[in-house]
RNA sequence: GUGAGCGUAGCUCAGUUGGUUAGAGCACCAGGUUGUGGCCCUGGGGGUCGUGGGUUCAAUUCCCAUCGCUCACCCCA
Protein backbone atom coordinates (compact mmCIF):
# COMPACT_ATOMS: atom_id res chain seq x y z
CA UNK A 1 0.00 0.00 0.00
CA UNK A 2 1.42 3.42 -0.94
CA UNK A 3 0.94 5.71 1.96
CA UNK A 4 0.97 9.42 2.33
CA UNK A 5 4.93 11.18 2.69
CA UNK A 6 5.81 10.99 6.29
CA UNK A 7 4.56 14.21 8.18
CA UNK A 8 1.94 15.14 5.54
CA UNK A 9 -1.77 14.53 6.44
CA UNK A 10 -5.01 14.25 4.34
CA UNK A 11 -7.42 16.37 5.27
CA UNK A 12 -10.70 14.39 4.87
CA UNK A 13 -14.21 15.41 4.55
CA UNK A 14 -15.18 14.36 8.53
CA UNK A 15 -12.55 17.49 9.30
CA UNK A 16 -13.11 19.67 6.50
CA UNK A 17 -15.71 22.16 8.57
CA UNK A 18 -13.57 22.99 10.85
CA UNK A 19 -10.84 24.13 8.22
CA UNK A 20 -13.72 25.87 6.07
CA UNK A 21 -14.34 27.95 9.27
CA UNK A 22 -11.25 28.74 9.74
CA UNK A 23 -10.83 30.02 6.33
CA UNK A 24 -14.33 31.97 6.32
CA UNK A 25 -13.12 33.55 9.94
CA UNK A 26 -10.06 34.19 8.04
CA UNK A 27 -11.38 36.24 4.91
CA UNK A 28 -13.79 38.37 7.06
CA UNK A 29 -11.06 39.49 9.46
CA UNK A 30 -8.54 40.63 7.02
CA UNK A 31 -11.35 42.32 5.08
CA UNK A 32 -12.10 43.87 8.32
CA UNK A 33 -9.03 45.05 8.62
CA UNK A 34 -8.62 45.95 5.12
CA UNK A 35 -6.00 43.47 3.53
CA UNK A 36 -6.17 41.84 0.50
CA UNK A 37 -5.57 38.47 -0.58
CA UNK A 38 -2.64 37.32 -2.77
CA UNK A 39 -1.71 34.06 -4.17
CA UNK A 40 2.00 33.25 -4.19
CA UNK A 41 3.65 30.13 -6.12
CA UNK A 42 4.40 27.18 -3.25
CA UNK A 43 7.49 26.87 -5.05
CA UNK A 44 10.67 29.72 -5.82
CA UNK A 45 14.04 29.63 -6.32
CA UNK A 46 16.23 28.88 -3.83
CA UNK A 47 18.24 31.66 -3.43
CA UNK A 48 15.61 33.88 -2.32
CA UNK A 49 15.12 31.84 0.85
CA UNK A 50 18.26 31.67 1.71
CA UNK A 51 19.14 35.57 1.45
CA UNK A 52 15.81 36.24 2.94
CA UNK A 53 15.64 33.48 5.82
CA UNK A 54 19.35 33.46 6.36
CA UNK A 55 21.76 30.88 5.44
CA UNK A 56 22.84 29.84 8.70
CA UNK A 57 19.11 29.48 10.07
CA UNK A 58 17.64 25.84 10.85
CA UNK A 59 15.48 26.39 8.11
CA UNK A 60 17.47 26.94 5.43
CA UNK A 61 20.54 25.26 6.23
CA UNK A 62 18.76 21.90 7.13
CA UNK A 63 14.96 21.96 6.41
CA UNK A 64 13.89 22.67 3.42
CA UNK A 65 12.89 20.80 0.45
CA UNK A 66 14.87 21.97 -2.27
CA UNK A 67 15.48 20.08 -6.18
CA UNK A 68 16.64 20.78 -9.23
CA UNK A 69 13.98 20.60 -12.20
CA UNK A 70 14.53 19.67 -15.44
CA UNK A 71 16.36 22.73 -16.23
CA UNK A 72 19.08 22.32 -13.20
CA UNK A 73 17.41 25.50 -11.66
CA UNK A 74 17.56 25.27 -7.65
CA UNK A 75 13.70 25.04 -6.45
CA UNK A 76 12.47 25.03 -2.79
CA UNK A 77 9.34 24.59 -1.75
CA UNK A 78 8.28 27.51 0.66
CA UNK A 79 9.20 26.66 4.06
CA UNK A 80 7.36 30.34 4.66
CA UNK A 81 5.73 33.09 2.98
CA UNK A 82 7.11 36.13 4.01
CA UNK A 83 10.03 35.49 1.30
CA UNK A 84 7.44 35.03 -1.31
CA UNK A 85 5.15 37.89 -1.22
CA UNK A 86 8.32 40.25 -0.77
CA UNK A 87 9.66 38.83 -3.90
CA UNK A 88 5.94 39.44 -5.75
CA UNK A 89 5.79 43.20 -4.19
CA UNK A 90 9.49 43.45 -5.44
CA UNK A 91 8.37 42.00 -9.07
CA UNK A 92 5.17 43.46 -9.51
CA UNK A 93 6.03 47.22 -8.39
CA UNK A 94 3.17 46.71 -5.95
CA UNK A 95 4.80 49.64 -4.10
CA UNK A 96 4.48 52.36 -7.09
CA UNK A 97 0.66 51.17 -7.36
CA UNK A 98 0.10 51.89 -3.66
CA UNK A 99 2.08 53.66 -0.97
CA UNK A 100 1.22 50.68 1.60
CA UNK A 101 0.05 47.53 0.80
CA UNK A 102 -1.72 45.76 3.50
CA UNK A 103 -1.75 41.12 2.19
CA UNK A 104 -3.06 38.09 3.20
CA UNK A 105 -2.55 34.43 2.34
CA UNK A 106 -3.33 31.43 2.93
CA UNK A 107 -1.45 28.50 1.81
CA UNK A 108 0.68 24.98 2.82
CA UNK A 109 4.27 25.57 3.49
CA UNK A 110 7.04 22.68 4.04
CA UNK A 111 9.28 22.04 6.23
CA UNK A 112 11.71 18.51 6.62
CA UNK A 113 11.35 18.53 10.53
CA UNK A 114 10.61 15.28 12.82
CA UNK A 115 6.80 15.22 12.99
CA UNK A 116 5.71 15.21 16.10
CA UNK A 117 2.29 16.99 18.12
CA UNK A 118 1.71 20.44 16.06
CA UNK A 119 3.89 19.86 14.00
CA UNK A 120 4.03 18.81 10.00
CA UNK A 121 6.18 18.55 7.14
CA UNK A 122 3.71 20.37 5.20
CA UNK A 123 1.57 22.52 7.04
CA UNK A 124 -0.64 25.59 6.56
CA UNK A 125 0.14 28.83 7.49
CA UNK A 126 -2.04 32.54 7.17
CA UNK A 127 -0.16 35.61 7.95
CA UNK A 128 -0.11 38.91 6.30
CA UNK A 129 2.25 41.40 5.89
CA UNK A 130 2.40 45.39 5.58
CA UNK A 131 4.43 47.09 3.39
CA UNK A 132 5.15 50.61 3.34
CA UNK A 133 5.43 51.94 6.16
CA UNK A 134 7.09 52.03 9.89
CA UNK A 135 4.07 52.62 12.28
CA UNK A 136 4.38 50.71 14.68
CA UNK A 137 0.41 51.07 14.73
CA UNK A 138 0.81 48.41 11.96
CA UNK A 139 2.95 45.96 14.02
CA UNK A 140 0.26 46.83 16.85
CA UNK A 141 -2.44 46.05 14.52
CA UNK A 142 -0.52 42.66 12.95
CA UNK A 143 -0.91 41.54 17.17
CA UNK A 144 -4.45 42.91 16.82
CA UNK A 145 -5.44 40.83 13.83
CA UNK A 146 -3.79 37.38 15.19
CA UNK A 147 -5.42 37.65 18.29
CA UNK A 148 -8.85 38.63 17.56
CA UNK A 149 -8.97 35.32 15.07
CA UNK A 150 -7.17 33.43 18.00
CA UNK A 151 -10.13 34.55 20.43
CA UNK A 152 -13.15 34.16 17.57
CA UNK A 153 -12.17 30.62 17.44
CA UNK A 154 -13.25 31.03 21.45
CA UNK A 155 -9.60 30.24 22.41
CA UNK A 156 -8.55 30.87 26.14
CA UNK A 157 -5.14 29.95 27.38
CA UNK A 158 -3.23 32.13 25.10
CA UNK A 159 -0.24 34.76 26.27
CA UNK A 160 0.97 37.31 23.71
CA UNK A 161 4.69 37.92 24.10
CA UNK A 162 6.43 41.30 22.67
CA UNK A 163 10.15 42.11 22.16
CA UNK A 164 12.01 44.26 20.20
CA UNK A 165 15.03 43.76 19.21
CA UNK A 166 16.27 47.44 17.56
CA UNK A 167 18.34 47.87 14.35
CA UNK A 168 20.89 45.89 12.86
CA UNK A 169 24.06 48.26 15.01
CA UNK A 170 22.22 48.30 17.64
CA UNK A 171 21.56 44.57 17.70
CA UNK A 172 25.50 44.34 16.82
CA UNK A 173 26.60 46.51 19.22
CA UNK A 174 24.35 44.48 21.64
CA UNK A 175 26.04 40.96 21.12
CA UNK A 176 29.34 42.03 21.88
CA UNK A 177 28.25 43.24 24.84
CA UNK A 178 26.95 40.17 25.30
CA UNK A 179 29.61 38.13 24.05
CA UNK A 180 31.42 39.87 26.71
CA UNK A 181 29.51 38.90 29.65
CA UNK A 182 29.55 35.46 28.52
CA UNK A 183 32.75 34.97 27.65
CA UNK A 184 33.87 33.71 31.48
CA UNK A 185 31.09 31.74 31.74
CA UNK A 186 31.09 29.73 28.67
CA UNK A 187 32.64 26.44 29.81
CA UNK A 188 29.53 26.38 32.22
CA UNK A 189 27.14 26.76 28.93
CA UNK A 190 25.12 23.55 27.72
CA UNK A 191 26.72 21.92 24.44
CA UNK A 192 24.08 23.13 22.71
CA UNK A 193 24.76 27.14 23.88
CA UNK A 194 28.23 26.78 23.51
CA UNK A 195 27.93 26.23 19.40
CA UNK A 196 24.91 29.08 19.87
CA UNK A 197 27.53 31.18 21.23
CA UNK A 198 29.29 31.70 17.72
CA UNK A 199 26.26 30.72 15.43
CA UNK A 200 23.40 32.50 16.67
CA UNK A 201 24.53 33.84 20.59
CA UNK A 202 20.75 35.46 20.90
CA UNK A 203 19.48 32.24 21.11
CA UNK A 204 20.89 30.89 24.27
CA UNK A 205 17.88 33.12 26.07
CA UNK A 206 15.60 30.75 25.00
CA UNK A 207 17.52 27.71 26.20
CA UNK A 208 15.60 25.29 28.11
CA UNK A 209 18.46 23.96 30.16
CA UNK A 210 18.85 25.16 33.56
CA UNK A 211 22.20 26.10 33.63
CA UNK A 212 21.80 27.92 30.71
CA UNK A 213 18.83 29.59 32.51
CA UNK A 214 20.89 30.21 35.54
CA UNK A 215 23.91 32.22 33.10
CA UNK A 216 21.58 33.93 31.28
CA UNK A 217 19.08 35.32 34.22
CA UNK A 218 21.79 37.93 35.07
CA UNK A 219 22.13 38.76 31.48
CA UNK A 220 22.32 41.98 30.13
CA UNK A 221 19.09 42.23 27.94
CA UNK A 222 18.58 43.76 24.19
CA UNK A 223 15.74 45.62 25.85
CA UNK A 224 18.07 48.41 27.85
CA UNK A 225 20.61 48.79 24.87
CA UNK A 226 17.79 49.74 22.03
CA UNK A 227 18.28 52.91 20.20
CA UNK A 228 15.78 55.75 20.69
CA UNK A 229 13.63 55.38 17.55
CA UNK A 230 13.33 51.52 18.83
CA UNK A 231 12.50 52.14 22.23
CA UNK A 232 9.66 54.85 20.97
CA UNK A 233 7.93 52.69 18.57
CA UNK A 234 8.02 50.00 21.05
CA UNK A 235 6.16 52.01 23.48
CA UNK A 236 3.74 52.76 21.01
CA UNK A 237 2.93 49.28 20.35
CA UNK A 238 2.35 48.52 23.89
CA UNK A 239 0.18 51.92 24.55
CA UNK A 240 -2.07 50.68 21.91
CA UNK A 241 -2.44 46.71 22.65
CA UNK A 242 -3.25 48.54 25.48
CA UNK A 243 -5.89 50.48 24.61
CA UNK A 244 -7.60 48.11 22.67
CA UNK A 245 -7.52 45.88 25.77
CA UNK A 246 -4.79 42.90 24.55
CA UNK A 247 -2.88 41.72 27.68
CA UNK A 248 1.00 40.87 27.00
CA UNK A 249 3.83 40.32 28.23
CA UNK A 250 7.41 41.64 27.47
CA UNK A 251 9.44 38.94 26.75
CA UNK A 252 13.39 40.10 26.91
CA UNK A 253 14.39 36.58 25.68
CA UNK A 254 12.02 36.65 22.67
CA UNK A 255 14.13 36.20 19.91
CA UNK A 256 13.00 34.83 16.35
CA UNK A 257 14.68 32.69 14.22
CA UNK A 258 14.41 34.47 11.29
CA UNK A 259 17.38 36.75 10.35
CA UNK A 260 14.75 39.25 8.66
CA UNK A 261 13.51 40.83 11.70
CA UNK A 262 14.40 44.42 13.18
CA UNK A 263 12.46 45.96 15.93
CA UNK A 264 8.70 44.82 17.05
CA UNK A 265 8.49 40.76 17.10
CA UNK A 266 5.56 38.75 19.13
CA UNK A 267 4.45 35.51 19.53
CA UNK A 268 1.49 34.13 20.64
CA UNK A 269 1.30 31.14 22.10
CA UNK A 270 -1.13 28.82 23.85
CA UNK A 271 -0.53 26.25 26.81
CA UNK A 272 -3.40 23.80 24.39
CA UNK A 273 -0.99 22.50 21.91
CA UNK A 274 1.57 20.49 23.70
CA UNK A 275 5.71 21.72 23.30
CA UNK A 276 4.81 23.08 19.82
CA UNK A 277 3.31 26.74 21.19
CA UNK A 278 3.70 29.03 19.24
CA UNK A 279 0.43 29.32 17.30
CA UNK A 280 1.70 32.30 15.63
CA UNK A 281 4.63 34.93 15.35
CA UNK A 282 5.78 37.78 13.43
CA UNK A 283 7.66 41.13 13.51
CA UNK A 284 8.80 44.06 11.75
CA UNK A 285 11.44 43.80 8.95
CA UNK A 286 12.94 46.74 7.40
CA UNK A 287 15.81 46.50 5.76
CA UNK A 288 14.23 42.92 4.09
CA UNK A 289 12.42 44.44 0.73
CA UNK A 290 16.21 46.39 -0.06
CA UNK A 291 18.01 43.13 0.54
CA UNK A 292 15.90 41.09 -1.73
CA UNK A 293 17.02 44.03 -4.58
CA UNK A 294 13.72 46.11 -3.67
CA UNK A 295 13.31 50.01 -3.06
CA UNK A 296 14.05 50.64 0.87
CA UNK A 297 10.52 49.69 2.14
CA UNK A 298 9.65 49.37 5.52
CA UNK A 299 7.67 45.84 6.19
CA UNK A 300 6.24 43.90 8.70
CA UNK A 301 4.28 40.92 9.11
CA UNK A 302 2.93 37.63 11.30
CA UNK A 303 2.19 33.96 10.51
CA UNK A 304 0.22 31.68 12.11
CA UNK A 305 0.11 27.87 11.99
CA UNK A 306 -3.14 26.32 11.31
CA UNK A 307 -2.84 22.75 12.00
CA UNK A 308 -1.91 24.41 15.77
CA UNK A 309 -4.43 26.45 15.92
CA UNK A 310 -6.97 23.71 15.41
CA UNK A 311 -5.22 21.41 17.52
CA UNK A 312 -5.87 23.80 20.07
CA UNK A 313 -9.61 24.51 19.13
CA UNK A 314 -9.82 20.44 19.77
CA UNK A 315 -8.15 20.42 22.96
CA UNK A 316 -10.03 23.15 24.52
CA UNK A 317 -13.19 22.12 22.50
CA UNK A 318 -14.01 25.51 21.48
CA UNK A 319 -15.33 25.07 18.47
CA UNK A 320 -19.10 23.54 17.73
CA UNK A 321 -20.05 23.44 14.22
CA UNK A 322 -23.38 22.02 13.38
CA UNK A 323 -23.09 19.39 10.91
CA UNK A 324 -23.96 19.61 7.15
CA UNK A 325 -26.70 18.97 5.99
CA UNK A 326 -28.91 18.29 2.58
CA UNK A 327 -32.32 20.02 1.92
CA UNK A 328 -33.88 17.04 0.57
CA UNK A 329 -33.61 13.63 0.26
CA UNK A 330 -35.22 11.79 -2.50
CA UNK A 331 -36.41 8.02 -2.03
CA UNK A 332 -37.54 6.02 -4.72
CA UNK A 333 -40.06 3.77 -3.70
CA UNK A 334 -40.34 1.58 -6.97
CA UNK A 335 -36.61 0.41 -9.00
CA UNK A 336 -37.94 1.56 -12.59
CA UNK A 337 -38.13 5.01 -11.73
CA UNK A 338 -34.98 5.70 -10.52
CA UNK A 339 -34.33 8.52 -13.91
CA UNK A 340 -37.77 10.40 -12.72
CA UNK A 341 -35.96 10.89 -9.25
CA UNK A 342 -32.82 11.57 -10.93
CA UNK A 343 -34.46 14.06 -12.84
CA UNK A 344 -36.56 15.79 -9.55
CA UNK A 345 -32.97 16.22 -8.19
CA UNK A 346 -31.78 17.99 -11.04
CA UNK A 347 -34.85 20.51 -11.12
CA UNK A 348 -33.95 20.69 -7.19
CA UNK A 349 -30.72 21.78 -7.40
CA UNK A 350 -31.48 24.27 -10.46
CA UNK A 351 -33.72 26.42 -7.65
CA UNK A 352 -30.82 25.54 -4.92
CA UNK A 353 -32.08 23.20 -3.29
CA UNK A 354 -29.23 20.49 -2.24
CA UNK A 355 -30.31 17.28 -2.69
CA UNK A 356 -29.59 13.37 -2.84
CA UNK A 357 -30.69 10.37 -3.53
CA UNK A 358 -29.67 6.37 -3.56
CA UNK A 359 -27.36 5.27 -6.46
CA UNK A 360 -26.95 1.50 -5.23
CA UNK A 361 -30.73 0.23 -5.03
CA UNK A 362 -31.16 -0.02 -1.68
CA UNK A 363 -34.06 -0.40 0.14
CA UNK A 364 -36.82 2.29 1.37
CA UNK A 365 -35.33 1.66 4.76
CA UNK A 366 -32.10 1.89 4.09
CA UNK A 367 -32.82 5.09 1.70
CA UNK A 368 -34.42 6.65 4.93
CA UNK A 369 -31.29 5.77 7.08
CA UNK A 370 -29.41 7.03 4.23
CA UNK A 371 -31.50 9.94 4.46
CA UNK A 372 -31.25 10.76 8.57
CA UNK A 373 -27.43 9.71 8.13
CA UNK A 374 -26.91 13.10 5.73
CA UNK A 375 -28.87 14.95 7.90
CA UNK A 376 -31.90 15.87 5.53
CA UNK A 377 -34.82 18.24 6.30
CA UNK A 378 -36.98 16.59 4.28
CA UNK A 379 -37.57 13.39 2.57
CA UNK A 380 -39.13 13.03 -1.07
CA UNK A 381 -40.86 9.63 -1.82
CA UNK A 382 -40.99 9.32 -5.72
CA UNK A 383 -43.43 6.53 -6.37
CA UNK A 384 -45.83 4.40 -5.73
CA UNK A 385 -49.64 4.24 -5.17
CA UNK A 386 -49.76 8.11 -5.07
CA UNK A 387 -46.81 8.76 -8.29
CA UNK A 388 -49.41 6.82 -10.41
CA UNK A 389 -51.86 9.65 -9.39
CA UNK A 390 -49.39 12.27 -9.91
CA UNK A 391 -48.58 12.73 -6.42
CA UNK A 392 -45.19 13.19 -4.54
CA UNK A 393 -45.19 12.08 -0.67
CA UNK A 394 -43.41 14.66 1.39
CA UNK A 395 -41.94 14.13 5.05
CA UNK A 396 -40.57 16.69 7.50
CA UNK A 397 -37.70 14.73 9.09
CA UNK A 398 -37.65 16.82 12.23
CA UNK A 399 -41.48 16.24 13.12
CA UNK A 400 -42.47 13.48 11.02
CA UNK A 401 -45.00 15.38 8.87
CA UNK A 402 -45.61 14.00 5.58
CA UNK A 403 -48.09 15.77 3.06
CA UNK A 404 -48.80 15.22 -0.42
CA UNK A 405 -47.93 17.33 -3.20
CA UNK A 406 -48.94 17.07 -7.18
CA UNK A 407 -46.30 16.86 -9.24
CA UNK A 408 -47.44 19.63 -11.37
CA UNK A 409 -47.13 22.21 -8.67
CA UNK A 410 -43.35 22.18 -8.91
CA UNK A 411 -43.70 25.37 -6.83
CA UNK A 412 -45.11 24.06 -3.90
CA UNK A 413 -43.16 22.01 -3.32
CA UNK A 414 -40.02 24.42 -3.64
CA UNK A 415 -41.60 26.30 -1.60
CA UNK A 416 -42.21 23.51 1.17
CA UNK A 417 -38.61 22.80 0.79
CA UNK A 418 -37.06 25.89 1.44
CA UNK A 419 -39.49 26.77 4.53
C1' G B 1 20.04 14.54 13.65
C1' U B 2 19.14 12.49 19.15
C1' G B 3 15.97 9.94 22.77
C1' A B 4 11.59 7.28 24.54
C1' G B 5 6.96 4.69 23.72
C1' C B 6 3.73 2.02 20.47
C1' G B 7 2.27 -1.15 15.92
C1' U B 8 -4.13 -6.98 16.66
C1' A B 9 -10.74 -5.57 11.84
C1' G B 10 -12.24 1.04 8.55
C1' C B 11 -11.84 3.39 13.93
C1' U B 12 -10.96 2.77 19.51
C1' C B 13 -8.99 -1.14 21.96
C1' A B 14 -9.19 -6.34 24.59
C1' G B 15 -6.44 -10.91 24.34
C1' U B 16 -2.68 -15.00 24.44
C1' U B 17 2.29 -16.72 31.57
C1' G B 18 3.74 -19.84 23.33
C1' G B 19 -0.95 -24.46 22.07
C1' U B 20 -7.41 -25.95 18.24
C1' U B 21 -11.83 -21.89 13.85
C1' A B 22 -8.16 -14.26 17.18
C1' G B 23 -12.52 -11.05 20.24
C1' A B 24 -15.64 -6.50 21.83
C1' G B 25 -17.70 -1.64 20.99
C1' C B 26 -18.42 1.85 17.09
C1' A B 27 -18.80 2.05 11.73
C1' C B 28 -20.60 -0.77 7.32
C1' C B 29 -24.41 -4.25 4.97
C1' A B 30 -29.11 -7.08 5.35
C1' G B 31 -33.48 -8.17 8.02
C1' G B 32 -37.34 -7.18 12.22
C1' U B 33 -44.08 -8.71 6.97
C1' U B 34 -46.44 -6.21 1.81
C1' G B 35 -43.39 1.36 0.56
C1' U B 36 -41.01 5.25 6.05
C1' G B 37 -35.49 7.26 9.59
C1' G B 38 -33.26 8.65 14.26
C1' C B 39 -33.83 4.21 19.59
C1' C B 40 -33.92 -1.03 19.99
C1' C B 41 -33.36 -6.33 18.41
C1' U B 42 -31.31 -10.32 15.07
C1' G B 43 -27.87 -11.77 11.56
C1' G B 44 -23.69 -10.81 8.16
C1' G B 45 -19.12 -9.17 5.69
C1' G B 46 -14.27 -7.65 7.06
C1' G B 47 -7.92 -9.34 10.13
C1' U B 48 -1.25 -12.83 6.03
C1' C B 49 -2.19 -9.94 14.72
C1' G B 50 3.17 -3.75 10.46
C1' U B 51 7.11 -6.55 7.46
C1' G B 52 11.33 -10.04 7.26
C1' G B 53 14.22 -13.46 9.80
C1' G B 54 15.43 -16.51 14.28
C1' U B 55 14.27 -19.84 18.64
C1' U B 56 10.52 -23.89 19.19
C1' C B 57 6.97 -29.87 17.97
C1' A B 58 4.11 -25.12 17.88
C1' A B 59 4.87 -17.82 17.61
C1' U B 60 -0.07 -12.76 17.16
C1' U B 61 2.49 -13.99 22.02
C1' C B 62 9.80 -14.82 23.09
C1' C B 63 14.47 -12.71 20.42
C1' C B 64 16.76 -9.77 16.37
C1' A B 65 16.35 -6.62 12.31
C1' U B 66 13.48 -3.40 9.43
C1' C B 67 9.55 -0.08 8.26
C1' G B 68 5.82 3.01 10.13
C1' C B 69 3.31 5.95 13.83
C1' U B 70 3.36 8.93 18.34
C1' C B 71 5.67 12.11 21.84
C1' A B 72 9.88 14.87 23.41
C1' C B 73 14.80 17.32 22.33
C1' C B 74 16.34 20.61 18.47
C1' C B 75 13.94 24.34 15.70
C1' C B 76 9.69 26.90 14.57
C1' A B 77 3.94 28.46 12.95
Amino acid sequence: MIKAITGTKDILPADISRWQYLEKLLRQTFQLFNYKEIRTPIFEETALFARSIGEETDIVSKEMYTFKDRSETSITLRPENTAGVVRSFIEQSLGAQQSLNKLYYIGPMFRQERPQAGRLRQFHQFGAEALGSTSPLLDAEMIQIAFHILKSLGLKNLIVKINSLGIPEVRENYKNVLRDYLKSKKEKLSEDSRKRFDTNILRIFDSKIEVDQQIMKDAPLLIDHLDEQSINDFTVVKNYLSKVGIPFEVDPALVRGLDYYTKTTFEIVSSSVGSQSALCGGGRYDLLVEELGGKPTPGVGFAAGMERILLACENEKSLNLINDSVDAYLIRIDPEIEMEVAKIASDLRRENLSCDYDYLNRSVKAQMREANKFNAKFVVFVGGDEYKLGELNVKNLSDGNQQLIKITDFEKLISLLKS
